[in-house]
DNA sequence: TTGTACGCGTTATCAA
DNA sequence: TTGATAACGCGTACAA
C-alpha cells in the first residue's frame, strides 16, 4: 500500500538505543525490564509509528491471532429457507456485536465462516487444525450437526452459543430457556389468564424443548395439569397457522405463549384476522425480544434473550481455552428477563 | 493443536526428491516446471498432507490473504436503531454469502469489521494500511460516512456495495435503482392503476432517491405529471404511518410503490387497518425481495435486489485491485427484476 | 529447468 | 537485566 517501508522492531530499537530483544520484551509486557527503558522504548514506538507485524509474530508463536465465528447449518446457505430466517433475525448481528466486544480490545481478528455442507465442515476443521484460526465461536443451527463433535475430536479450542443438540464434551453458553418459559407462564397467570395455550418451536431444537418444559412446569405448579400445544417452525407463517389451529380447537383460550417473536408476530396476525382483541381477549407472550417484538401490533410482551452478553461470554471461553488448552469443558447459563409491552 | 509438527515445504521436497524451491514453484503454479516433476510433487503433497503456512507466506509476500468486510455506520452499533434494522434485514447475510462465494475458492479469509465511531474508522484505516487485510468490501450505511474518502486517501484496495453517498473516487457496485422504480411504475400502470402514490425512503439515501426518480420518470412518460409522496425511514413503522398519511390525504389512490419491503409490510398493515383490500382496491409494490416480502399478507410483489451477485462482484473488484493497484476506479451496475406475487 | 541462498519481522534461547 | 543469535516456513533473485 504505502510507498515507504513499515517500521520494524529494529527501527524502534535503534531509535531507543537498545536491542531488538528488549523492544520485543517491552511490547509483549515481559517482566524483567528496566522501568526506565520501558518508557524510552514506548516513546520510540510512538515516534516511529511502529506496529507489530502479525505474520512475523504468527510465524514464531504459531498463533494466528484470529478467532473464527462459525455458522454451521445442515444444508447450504443459499437453498435453505431457515438460513434466510436465521439472518432475518437480528440474531446474527447481535452475536457479532458480542463477539467483537471482547475480541477487539485484545487485537484479535474475527474470521467469518459459514459452513452448510458436510464437506465444508470437514474442510473447516482441517483449516482450523492447521492454525487458520486459534479457536472458534460456533453457532450450530441444526440438531444433526456433526461439527461440535468434529471440533471436539480435533482438539480445537471452541465453544458454542447455545446448548449442543447432542451431548458432546464441548463448552457452551446458553440461556435458561426453561426459566424463560416459566416467566411467561407466571406473567400470563399473574394477569388473570386461566385458559392457556402454547405455540412451540421445532421439537428437535433444544431451546424450543426447554421453553416448553419451563412453561409446563410453572403451570403445573399452579395446578394447570394440561394445556393445548401447537408446533411451529420458528417462522412467521408457522406461527400464524399454529394460532389459527389453536383457536379452532380451543375457542376459549385467553393466553398464549409463543416460543419466538417471529411466530408470535404471525399469531397476532391470525388473531387480528379472527377479530380477537389482544391482550383483552387473548394475551400473547413471545420470546427473544427481537426486532419483530417491536414491529408487532400490538407490541410484544416477550422474554429477553441476552444474546450479546452470551456471545461475549462464549468468546471469553474460547480465548481462555486458547491460552490454556488443558482447561476443562465448561458451560455458562444466562437468565432471561421478561419485557412487558402491550400484548400481555 | 496437534502433537506432531506440521509438514513443511522441506518435507514435501524430501518426499518428492526435489528441492524446496521446486515444490514452492509447483504449488504456486509458476511456469517453467517439468510436467513430470509437477505430478511427482503433487503426489508428495498429498502423501505428506502438506498445507502452506499462511504466516510464513504472508511474511515474504507481504500479503495477508485476508479481505475485510467492513460495515460502517454513523454511530455505534449498540445504540443505533437503524443498525438493528440493518441486521434485521437479510441484507447482511446475503452480502456475506455473496462475498464468501468468491473468496472461498481462492482461499482468502473474510475478516469482519464493524465500525461505528469516527475513532474506529480511523483505526480501521490504519490497520488496513498496516496490512491487516489486503483489501476491503465496504458497506457504508450513512450519508455522512467519511470512510470511503479515508480509504481512498490511504490508497487501500476497496470497493463499496452501493453507490457512495458523496462523490468519492472509489469503486462500487450498485443496483439500477431508478430502473427498479420504473419497473414498479410500469407494473402498476399495466394492471390498470391510475391514481398512484409512493412511499419513499430517507431523502439522503442515494438508493432511495434513485427509486423515486425512476418511478417518477416512468410515470411522466405515461403522462402522469404528479403523484403524492410520503417519506419513510425504511422501517416497518414508518411505512405504516406513511401509508395512513397517504390514505388520509388522497383517498382515491389505487396503487402504491413503497421503497422497501419492510415499509411495504407496514403499509399493508395500515391498509388492513382501514379495511382496504389489497390488491383489489389498492395495489402495492415493494422493493428488495427480502424475507419481509414473503412474510407479508398478501405476499408482496416487489423489485428484486440481487444482493448476492452484487456482493460477489464487489469482492471481485477488490481482488482485482489487490492484484493490480494501478487499476482504475470502476463501477458495475446491476439490473433489478420484478417479482410478481399477490399484492400487485 | 532446477537448486542455492538470502531475507521477510518476530519470538525465544542462551550467554554475558 | 540485556544483547547476540538462532529458528519459524516460505518466496525468489541468482547462479548453475
Amino acid at each position: 500500500m504505502s510507498e515507504k517501508r513499515r517500521p520494524t522492531l529494529e527501527d524502534v530499537a535503534e531509535a531507543a538505543g537498545v536491542s531488538r530483544a528488549t523492544v520485543s520484551r517491552v511490547i509483549n509486557g515481559v517482566r524483567n525490564v528496566d522501568p526506565k527503558l520501558h518508557e524510552i522504548v514506548w516513546q520510540a514506538v510512538d515516534a516511529t509509528g511502529y506496529v507489530p507485524n502479525r505474520a512475523a509474530r504468527s510465524l514464531v508463536t504459531r498463533r494466528s491471532g484470529t478467532v473464527a465465528l462459525v455458522v454451521s447449518d445442515a444444508v447450504s446457505h443459499d437453498d435453505d429457507p431457515f438460513m434466510r430466517r436465521f439472518f432475518a433475525d437480528p440474531f446474527f448481528g447481535r452475536i457479532v456485536g458480542g463477539v467483537m466486544s471482547v475480541l477487539r480490545p485484545k487485537g484479535v481478528q474475527l474470521a467469518l465462516q459459514i459452513v452448510g455442507t458436510q464437506e465444508a465442515r470437514t474442510r473447516l476443521v482441517g483449516d482450523l487444525g492447521q492454525g487458520q484460526a486459534d479457536g472458534a465461536v460456533v453457532l450450530s443451527l441444526h440438531p444433526d450437526d456433526t461439527l461440535p463433535q468434529q471440533l471436539c475430536d480435533a482438539g480445537i479450542a471452541a465453544a458454542l452459543v447455545g446448548r449442543p443438540a447432542q451431548p458432546v464434551p464441548i463448552s457452551y453458553v446458553d440461556l435458561a430457556n426453561d426459566a424463560g418459559g416459566a416467566l411467561a407462564a407466571e406473567h400470563l397467570l399473574g394477569r388473570g389468564c386461566t385458559r392457556l395455550g402454547m405455540i412451540t418451536g421445532p421439537a428437535h431444537v433444544p431451546a424450543s424443548q426447554d421453553r416448553l418444559t419451563g412453561f409446563r412446569q410453572a403451570l403445573a405448579r399452579h395446578g394447570h395439569a394440561w394445556f393445548p400445544i401447537a408446533e411451529g417452525g420458528f417462522t412467521y407463517e408457522s406461527g400464524e397457522s399454529a394460532m389459527l389451529a389453536l383457536m379452532a380447537e380451543h375457542p376459549g383460550l385467553d393466553g398464549v405463549f409463543v416460543a419466538n417473536d417471529l411466530m408470535a408476530q404471525g399469531a397476532l396476525m391470525a388473531l387480528r384476522t379472527r377479530n380477537v382483541r389482544v391482550p383483552d381477549e387473548v394475551a400473547v407472550v413471545g420470546f427473544d425480544d427481537s426486532s419483530a417484538a417491536l414491529d408487532a401490533r400490538p407490541q410484544l410482551t416477550t422474554v429477553r434473550h441476552p444474546l450479546e452478553d452470551m456471545a461475549a461470554e462464549t468468546t471469553r471461553l474460547v480465548l481462555a481455552r486458547i491460552d490454556d488448552p488443558s482447561l476443562r469443558v465448561e458451560s455458562v447459563i444466562f437468565d432471561p428477563k421478561l419485557v412487558v409491552r402491550q400484548s400481555a
